[in-house]
DNA sequence: CCCGATATTGACGTTAACGTCAACGTCAAA
DNA sequence: TTTGACGTTGACGTTAACGTCAATATCGGG
């Protein structure tokens, strides 16, 4: 099926990341490329992985937590045990996501009850005949 | 009306922070206590920023960019001017916020569909006789 | 009066997440 | 063969966001 892979050129032009960073996320075990020789070779797998993390560092998390969650999407079909323990922490990463998002809203809520206020008041102004 | 105040051990201690903490944010201009002598005062703002601040924080976002969105909540009745920029800058913020929940709700999506992946592979094997 | 709790201001240390730079390898095109 | 694009490994520098520590002040209680 010879999968389609990157050189760090590639994928550096398109998640706009400097090479530095790419060998850090491998240094740090958030990427296993292959070597051809000394350069490496980046797969989808890898590729794949890169979109999470970056997703992940968007949420504020850091690359230690983010190697965390990551290895949720190495299934890799273990035993019954296994798997239990990995819809486990599945679970567990899912609350975490959700108390964030829950969060934002309650953030999304304030913000806007504030443009509400400044709308009234401009609105107010613009036509001071009646607070109709 | 004398509002209440805190010193600051009693907000390190309702907001399990240290007192490093509150005097950096004060240097860099998130709060500004008044002073009773050396003694920091914080103030009801002050507590109510922090809340923000931290808030802020859990979503990822850096100190200055706290800041900025900080004097969001400082209306302060300028002119039909300043309103219309502030309703601006706030509603770009909003914009920022709605982006980073929907993305949050993707990674959501992605991970539950992994989850009823794992768990339907979980009942496959719990009952072998059909995949009902 | 002295003490302990609480606070203050420097000033230097630390960790994460890269940036930057030097020195070097490799390979295809001119 | 030389050059230039692309890549490599150290190794040291940098920024943000605090931690840590020392020396000092303030204040109510025993």
């Amino acid at each position: 099926m010879s999968e389609r892979t990157f050189s760090i050129g590639e994928l550096c032009a398109e998640f706009d990341v400097t090479p530095r960073t790419l060998r850090f996320y491998e240094q740090r075990e958030l990427l296993k490329p292959i070597r051809d020789g000394q350069r490496r070779i980046f797969t989808q797998r890898d590729r794949a992985r890169l979109k999470l993390i970056l997703r992940g560092k968007r949420f504020g998390f850091s690359l230690e937590a983010i190697r965390q969650w990551l290895n949720l999407y190495d299934l890799g079909d273990g035993g019954v045990t296994q798997l239990t323990t990995w819809v486990e922490n599945a679970t567990s990463q899912m609350d975490t996501l959700r108390a964030q998002r829950d969060e934002l809203e309650d953030a999304m809520r304030d913000l806007q009850a504030l443009i509400d206020e400044a709308q009234t008041e401009l609105t107010r102004r613009a036509a001071p005949r009646a607070a109709e």
